[in-house]
DNA sequence: AGCACGCCGACT
DNA sequence: GTCGGCGTGCTC
């Protein structure tokens, strides 16, 4: 007999490996690597991923099950998928069946589903039943519950629940005889996100009641009951919350609705679908001597289907994306198929419009606002090859292309390519893992390459790979990039100017308003929100949980946790002194606008923000007004700096270029140059020269001088020497281990026995020391050091920073260490994660 | 993650 | 005694 080694989807430690599986005759055609199936595990169903198959004459393995159910007519994976998979867990420190199921849309994370049907046991049970004389007070054919089942012949434990909500007993009853028979099997949760709730199931008074009658050994009911009557007025409550703010189990919470004094309901958080619409064609356009060159040298590449890296260096305008779409024409033309990655923020109906006007339908789209059901379908459009060409943000690494020719990486640099839940995994680093695999060209394209990508292909260093470096240092209409002019802010304070606009940004916005031109105005607001003080006392408005300022919302008038979502009124008098002098502090976006209004009556803004861009598709409403010429300025955060292209923006004002340098963050330069750079590509792109205005009140910052005069090449001489002195990548790499725990001196404890760990192994295997040695294999500890979240959501975290370079494993210590001290102390509070190659050290 | 098994502490 | 809560360990 056949077996199929699988991963089961249990997301622990002990069960992160293969567990082997007889495949019955009836589904040997079924089974292939990759394969989703149901299989038994301890005493339930689960659903895994067959990740190998042997043929076996080791069938007398005494104590196998079998698998159960294939679940997909088609293997959602392929080999190549099922190996990248194991790649991801071994460079990222994740769990397989969490690889794996990254790669797949939510539409396919099916969860058991108890199915009740007629056993073989017949007829009525009689209430005087000698076996069982505790009969419950009701007969189950005078219930019906047996007609019902025998009429839908399968129905599920919750079905049955609803429709005979008194009957639990007599079900349980029915089951024990083989009157009715339970099985479990996998359903898909083609549904939408669903977020479970709690709310009380009976009244306040008859709750209080209840509270009476409650022993003393169920405390926790008791606890969670109290806060339920407690919080009557705002139920229901997330579950998740609740169980967090209480401290208490999910088995707690489940008891006491067996009970029937409480309720967990699924409440659907809706995404509406995304349209699809006419696209106007578009024909290749002719290329300049600069693009045709490039082109060139990534077609013979294509052609002759090998795998090789290019880092596309080309500046804002240069007409990276005609390059794209020849390039995935050609490879197209091979048949074979072609990914696009696109930052988040990015995927413009403008860039979606872009590769369906040049390839139609052959497209599918991986937008993060489809909805579960609707990603599926895109997805299952590449399966079942329907599509050639793949566009989407970070996970459309994973698009299920039988032969993928070419993969491409727009925005290379963009840190929203790394998923900051598990598996925290960077996707332009799978995608060139992938293209090795499969024999697949990759270009990573940007304005600001990622100082990574560009010193791997300068030094052709083998950190992670060593790209090709391409460059397009001019724009292909032509036209030059636009002036850029810093402007002192300390200057303008210091002549008395205390408004938020220098007089060179107001004089240059009052000269678009009459030549009615447009503007983008940028606010990156990182590291600068409004949080609320109290000038008489100092007083800070922070999250009772997370240890952070508080922000100002002023359309629902409330202060909010940006990181964990807690919310309270704001505050009309200080708290804590009961003074009236409570302000609230920093520049937000509404308050650019609101002086914009009051500088430039009749000025017409459109502000675009996380607040003004939640609702489905007003992100695109937004900029369609801009474009239609509705409006004189748009105004935002970051989401306007990406990939914009509106031939009347001829003047594009920052309005603090360095908020983002004073992160703790050893990219805050790079981040900053990034930023502005892309900004003011932003500006004359077209026929009309453009114009940018970068205030700042640290003009002198290389980052900035450099994004003023439009010169990666000496930004990036200048930053290499910095990461260089201080031992930051690209000269090595990063692990970031944080450990939380609800009690800090327990923390404490742990976090500095990790430190000692990873040190006294890392000596023994002669891999401890300083980077400042030349050995080409080396390891540093930093920490522990409280995180700079120190608490979140009711958890201290500490943090330790591994340094290394070489061919040393440090990930596999790392995670070692980490599993040891797991070990070690029983304690299920403490939790420890690892973020490979970390994008934020903050 | 579930789910069973088994220990132990309170209530009849 | 016995009921039921909560800790421990296992899942092909």
């Amino acid at each position: 007999m056949d077996i199929a080694k699988v991963i089961v989807d249990v997301p622990v430690r002990s069960t992160d490996r293969p567990f082997d599986y007889l495949i019955p005759e009836s589904l040997k055609l079924w089974i292939e690597v990759g394969s989703r199936v149901a299989v038994p595990f301890g005493h339930r169903t689960v659903q895994g991923f067959v990740v190998s198959l042997e043929s076996g004459d080791h069938g007398t393995i005494p104590g196998l099950k079998a698998i159960q159910e294939v679940l997909d007519l088609l293997p959602p994976l392929s080999p190549e998928l099922v190996e990248l998979g194991d790649w991801m867990s071994q460079r990222y420190a994740c769990r397989r069946i969490s690889a794996l199921q990254a790669m797949l849309p939510t539409a396919l994370k099916g969860k058991a589903e108890r199915l009740i049907s007629l056993g073989e046991v017949e007829g009525t049970i009689a209430p005087e039943d000698e076996l069982f004389p505790m009969f419950p007070n009701s007969d189950p054919e005078e219930l019906g519950i047996t007609d019902f089942v025998r009429r839908n012949g399968e129905v599920s434990m919750k079905q049955l629940t609803r429709n005979f909500p008194e009957a639990a007993e007599t079900v349980k009853f029915m089951l024990r005889r083989g009157v009715l028979v339970e099985s479990q099997s996998i359903k898909d949760k083609m549904g939408k996100k669903k977020l479970k709730t709690v709310e009380l199931a009976i009244d306040v008074a008859s709750a209080r009641e209840m509270l009476g009658s409650f022993s003393g050994r169920s405390a926790r009911q008791k606890e969670l009951l109290t806060f339920l009557i407690e919080m009557e007025a705002i139920l229901p409550l997330p579950l998740k919350e609740v169980l967090a703010v209480l401290q208490i189990s999910a088995g707690t919470v489940k008891a006491l609705e067996e009970k029937g004094c409480i309720e967990i309901n699924e409440v659907e958080v809706y995404r509406d679908p995304y349209r699809g619409r006419d696209f106007k064609p578009s024909l290749p356009l002719p290329l300049t001597v600069e693009q045709e060159a490039v082109y060139a040298r990534i077609a013979r590449t294509v052609d002759e289907q090998s795998h090789e890296v290019f880092l596309l260096h080309g500046v804002t305008g240069s007409g990276k994306t005609e390059i794209y779409l020849q390039c995935i024409q050609r490879c197209v033309n091979q048949g074979r198929q072609a990914v696009v990655l696109v930052p988040e923020i990015a995927l413009t109906p403008q860039m979606v419009e872009r590769f369906k006007g040049r390839f139609g339908s052959g497209v599918a789209v991986m937008h993060s606002r489809l909805s579960v059901g609707e990603r599926y379908d895109e997805w299952r459009k590449i399966r079942e090859g329907k599509a050639m060409v793949a566009v989407g943000a970070r996970s459309a690494v994973f698009a299920p292309f039988a032969n993928l020719g070419l993969i491409i990486v727009d925005e290379e640099h963009e840190s929203s390519y790394k998923q900051e839940e598990n598996p925290k995994y960077h996707a332009r680093d799978v995608a060139v893992r992938r293209a090795e695999q499969g024999g697949a060209a990759v270009i990573l394209g940007s304005a600001t390459p990622s100082l990574e990508s560009y010193h791997a292909a300068r030094a052709q260093s083998d950190i992670h790979f060593s790209p090709v470096l391409l460059e397009m240092p001019s724009r292909a209409l032509g036209n030059e990039l636009p002036k850029v002019h810093v402007v002192d802010m300390r200057d303008e304070l210091k002549e008395g100017n205390r408004s938020m606009f220098s007089r060179r940004l107001h004089a240059a916005l009052l000269e678009r308003l009459e030549r009615k031109e447009q503007t983008v105005l940028l606010l990156n607001r990182r590291g600068f929100s409004t949080f609320v003080m109290c000038r008489s006392c100092g007083f800070v408005a922070g999250c009772p949980e997370c240890d952070i300022s508080l922000t100002y919302h002023s359309r629902s008038d409330n202060l909010r946790c940006h990181y964990c979502g807690h919310a309270e009124p704001a505050p009309k008098v200080c708290p804590e002194c009961g003074s009236e002098h409570i302000r609230f502090f920093g520049t937000g976006t509404q308050r650019v606008e609101e002086e914009l209004g009051k500088l430039f009556p009749g000025m017409r803004v459109i502000r675009m923000d996380v607040d003004t861009t939640t609702e489905k598709g007003s992100h695109e409403k937004l900029l369609n007004l801009f474009r239609d010429k509705k409006a004189d300025v748009l105004l935002g955060t970051q989401m306007v700096a990406k990939g914009l292209d509106f031939p009347d923006v001829t003047l594009v004002g920052v309005i603090t270029a360095d908020s983002a340098l004073n992160l703790p963050d050893f990219r805050a330069a790079e981040k900053t140059f990034q930023l502005l750079t892309q900004v003011a590509g932003r500006a004359g792109r077209h026929q009309l020269p453009g114009e940018v205005v970068v205030q700042s009140y640290t003009p002198e910052h290389y980052s900035i001088i450099h994004a003023s005069t439009h010169d990666y090449n000496s930004f990036v001489r200048e930053e290499l020497q910095h990461r260089k002195g201080l031992h930051y990548p690209p000269y090595c790499r990063l692990i970031l281990v944080t450990l939380s725990h609800e009690q800090l001196p327990v923390l404490l404890r742990m976090a500095e026995n990790y430190a000692l760990n990873i040190q006294g192994k890392a000596r023994q295997l002669r891999w401890y020391g300083s980077l400042d040695k030349l050995s080409t294999d080396a390891l540093d500890l930093l920490g522990p050091v409280a995180s700079p979240m120190p608490r979140l959501k009711g958890r201290y975290r500490f943090q330790c920073i591994i340094k290394w370079r070489g061919s040393i494993d440090a990930i596999g210590l790392a995670r070692e260490v980490a599993e040891a001290l797991e070990d070690s102390v029983r304690d299920k509070d403490l939790q420890i994660s690892i973020d490979v190659d970390p994008q934020m050290l903050m």
